[in-house]
DNA sequence: ATGAAAGCGCTAACAA
DNA sequence: TTGTTAGCGCTTTCAT
């Protein structure tokens, strides 16, 4: 006889009674084994049409949903893939990016769930080992510490790894540069968030601009760092008009408006004192004043490259070394 | 002897081995009964203090964490809240809820993730049956239906209800009422997002709104719809404009601001022809031209609101019904 | 082509 | 106070 351990109180809250593969093999009048074979859609089994609409049809009537933990325990693995996402603020660019990764892993039977890596919230690698996740993915190379807690934690595949990430923030980076240089500006600025989850990101894309300027036979961008708040960016507008800079390369849009802000609180006006551009091409660039200037990438093709890298890894095949997709500018008033 | 299922290919990017509780059991020389028992707090057990600690170093040591699937089918529960964040954007005002509420929901062992759901992403039962989420929280109601899928799918609390929701949003559109009102305008207008995930939220508030137009003795507020963009904003402005409308309140900051853009384009001026007020206090409300009046709530309160209200569920009690921290207005010069 | 059965790592009733 | 043991729902090997 089986024990009942269901403790007396079935409160209306309670969540409603699972469907469990038994229920379908039964409903079916086949094995368990068979309902997992055809659910799971295993190759190199024989499986007769005929069975595999019952049991799909015995599912569908029941609603059977298979229980993700009892599946993640016996089979090693979850379907699932947490995404790390640094400090606030998140973008409408970064929301963007997001659920284009959902939808490409979703293709792949990948369920993605975000984490806001707050500096009070708990750890990644509890988190991680929370939802069981089989693969993280971050915005910014993590420390190697963090990585092995990772993979103690369940996760098999852990990303970006610091090659992805010269090579996808990098070229940004010099698209804004040499846009700026391509103006005639010959002394360039940078505008690095306060926030210090996007430093690592923002370090990219500035190594980016310094490239350019190297090439192009300019000094270094002057890089000056600016909350998101005009009395702050009016700050940093003043150390970059102290070097007479006239072209600002900022990390994102974001961060750009700010500068923008700073300048109008230093009475200086774009693009005729100093030229602002931003990245991500957020829907309030085109509303700023004057409209901001961008460098704009197709989220989608962002999303599913890191996709596809995500399912490469889990698969244990190496990924195609992914290609990635071309920035884009947008020309506005602010260059 | 035991079957190793392990395949060949024990590659670098494989996870490490997973340390059971039977490991901490064997280094602490005791069972896996009393690991659970230390590890789980439980009370009415009691475990000498010596053995406690021989566990709690074991564990410890060995850098344990449970394995959360097993657990949570074990326990017929998992520590997974599950949290659906309607469509983009994501301003900072609602990363900074997310953060708080994760906090909040940490400190009663429970880990939030977030779900972004798009439109092409996957529905939220299967992303709730994939963490095997315990309780999911959503923005707005959720339709009978989907709450139907969501406890089918395992969850057990499902927020908000729809008095949850009144209760937040009316007193909001209530207060942007008043602050107009007060200021002598007559004719109200409401922008509401385009954004449909927002909908909800927004016809809360401008119930609120509504409220209090009546309670003043003028008209219901003229009502339009925006999306974050000048030129549409500036058919909104129009539609406004012509009910000779003087004040209008936003759904939140970034509708406000688009709604300037708008007036901006109509080449109408801020306060003088039309007051816009937020709500939100996003960091680029002071940045905008002119700087936004809004609504500024504290996110720590109400996260940690919500967050006692699933723990109270989850635990079967009833909620104390949460009191809502009160909004405060953020006067600058858009009114 | 299908089924029986052995676990996956953990919890919890029960026994000692 | 601690250990034994029976599952939780699923996958997967092996036998039929």
């Amino acid at each position: 006889m089986k024990r009942d351990r269901r403790t007396g109180d079935e409160r209306s809250m309670t969540a409603a009674k699972r469907v469990t593969s038994a229920d379908v093999a039964r409903a079916a009048g086949v094995s368990r084994t068979t309902v997992s074979f055809v659910l799971n859609d295993r190759p190199g089994q024989s499986i007769p049409e005929e069975t595999r609409q019952r049991v799909l049809d015995a599912a569908r009537r029941l609603d059977y949903r298979p229980h993700a933990s009892a599946r993640a325990l016996a089979a090693g693995r979850s379907d699932i893939v947490l995404l790390s996402v640094p400090d606030l603020p998140i973008g409408a660019g970064i929301s963007r990016f997001i659920e284009e990764t959902a939808t490409a892993l979703a293709e792949h039977g990948l369920t993605l769930v975000t984490h806001l890596a707050g500096a009070h919230g708990r750890p990644l690698p509890d988190v991680c080992a929370a939802v069981n996740a089989s693969a993280v993915i971050g915005f910014s190379p993590f420390p190697p510490d963090v990585v092995q807690s990772l993979r103690r934690a369940g996760a098999s595949v852990v990303l970006p790894s610091d090659g992805d990430q010269a090579a996808a923030m990098r070229p940004i980076g010099r698209m804004q540069g040499e846009h700026l240089l391509g103006r005639g500006h010959r002394r360039i600025g940078y505008a690095l968030p306060a926030d210090s989850g996007l430093k690592a990101m923002a370090e990219e894309r500035l190594i980016g601009v310094t490239e350019a300027c190297r090439r192009a036979g300019v000094e270094p961008p002057v890089a000056v760092t600016t909350a998101l708040e005009a009395g702050d960016a009016a700050g940093a507008v003043r150390q970059l008009a102290d070097e007479s800079v006239t072209g600002v390369c900022a990390f994102n849009d974001e961060t750009a408006i700010a500068v923008l802000a700073g300048m109008r609180e230093c009475g200086l006006v774009a693009p005729a004192d100093i030229a602002v551009i931003g990245v991500d091409d957020i829907p309030t660039a085109q509303l700023a004043v004057p409209a901001l200037t961008t460098i704009h990438f197709d989220l989608r093709e962002v999303g599913r490259k890191r996709a596809e890298v995500v399912v490469a890894g889990l698969s244990g095949r190496e990924p195609a070394r992914p290609t990635w997709s071309i920035p884009q500018l947008v020309q506005r008033s602010s260059t």
